[in-house]
DNA sequence: ACCGCGCATTAACCTGTGATAACCAGGTAA
DNA sequence: TTACCTGGTTATCACAGGTTAATGCGCGGT
């Protein structure tokens, strides 16, 4: 395991964007840490309907949360990003209702379910961090149901192009105005519900409007302030939060 | 405070839809227990924007959690029914990003804010307990994003009336084949985003198959597995969940 | 250098839902 | 009794977005 990285030197964690630990909470860690893993390009890290035996914490890469539909449609829940969590539903309740699959190559720390309840009892204040952080993710849920719910099309591509963008510029992982952008036009269809067919024209129609371009695997920001005001976000600096 | 319930008599959390307390639970809950609120019907339980200084039980009423958009619309997040939450979000992180209206009168357990901490580092299942109702609420809102997102206007509305159905039958609320239904049309429409007047077509169609009825502030199921099958929703029994 | 395949893009056509507006039923205030 | 208000119901018409399908394009494989 020399490959792996000490929670000691995890640069993700150090990111401005996570609320820092105490080097009593990083030895915690360490400890509750179990290994790491390495998921390939298109696998499912999670599978709706399963009990998974670990939660897991994103180092690097990128994946969708989907919910699979009987009828073979399927929606996209959110993206998941480095510092997000993953299994805390199926950790806590039984199994997933929802699958995760990686878009992008991913690594992710994993810690064992059953040490769950070690943190409850001996680390009150990582305790407090998870529920916030189940908090967080409710919260975000919310802004999501209020998008699918009132805004039109053109509003939703421009809403979930600047969360992305603004969430991976959180991350330091901004280069020339551009950020990775992993996800296929389908995912933000799926995403957005909106058919692929129609997320294009619109996407296509804020290209030539200058105000962002999808190219390559790539996002580019031409114009944030003009895309949040169309996607309805202010330009407040987004809260920390804690990360596992 | 004659008039306030006792946590150990409080009927409410003896539901089977609850998970049940140990009796050393109850002891702490009642020393966590701040004093009871009544809201009027209409009134605001919580303010969007503004910072709460409890976490609130429901223990009879009903509500809609609901986001205000800059131009007026709102979306309905979810309802709120006996047992439910009220104030994580903002008890944790800063201020809420929506707020909580009684369409009922209510009654609430208010626990204060700043003995949260005192759970977390006393009470470690109590804890678990607030990070599973957390989960669950964010299960619940991945569902709602999923019928949003692809479900058409009569799957919505048959969803979001075999939801309060079931909810409410859990509680023992259910009388001939009949459970309270407090919320407006215009509420029903703004929780599944569509217009009234569309809701209110759809209503009339479920109405004319003889599949549901709602009048009178009632709601009457006259075919729960025909509706729950146009909602898409099996008829695997209700998991329980714990109440705070 | 060519093929094949997954994605993006465009076009033509169709439909579910929204907007508007008018009307109705029941509750309540005077 | 009348007037008024809230919430539900129905009809008409327009359009945002869905559906289908054809085309283009970049890239890895052979």
């Amino acid at each position: 395991m020399a490959d792996q990285t000490d929670c000691q030197d995890c640069q993700l964690r150090c990111r401005p964007l996570f609320v820092p630990m105490t080097a009593d909470e990083v030895a915690f860690m360490r400890r509750f840490k179990s290994g790491e893993a390495v998921v390939p390009i298109g696998a499912e890290v999670m599978s709706q309907g399963q009990k998974s035996p670990v939660l897991q914490t994103v180092l690097s890469g990128m994946a969708v949360r989907t919910v699979l539909l009987e009828d073979g449609r399927r929606q996209v829940i959110s993206f998941v990003f480095p510092g997000d969590l993953i299994g805390l539903h199926s950790g806590l309740m039984g199994e997933a209702r929802h699958g995760v699959t990686a878009v992008t190559e991913m690594t992710l720390c994993s810690f064992p379910r059953g040490k769950i309840w070690d943190l409850f009892t001996n680390q009150p204040a990582r305790a407090y961090d998870l529920t916030w952080i189940a908090a967080v993710e409710e919260n975000f849920l919310g802004e999501t149901v209020a998008t699918l719910g009132q805004r039109d099309a053109i509003e939703r591509v421009a809403w979930a192009l600047v969360r992305v963008w603004r969430r991976l510029v959180a991350l330091g992982m901004e280069r020339d105005g551009a950020v990775p952008f992993p996800f296929r036009q389908q995912d933000l269809a799926d995403a957005l519900g909106l058919s692929v067919v129609h997320t294009n024209r619109r996407i296509v129609a804020l290209r030539q409007a200058g105000l962002a371009n999808i190219t390559g695997r790539r996002l580019l920001m031409h114009d944030h302030a003009r895309l949040s005001a169309i996607a309805h976000l202010d330009m407040e600096k987004d809260e920390v939060r804690p990360i596992l």
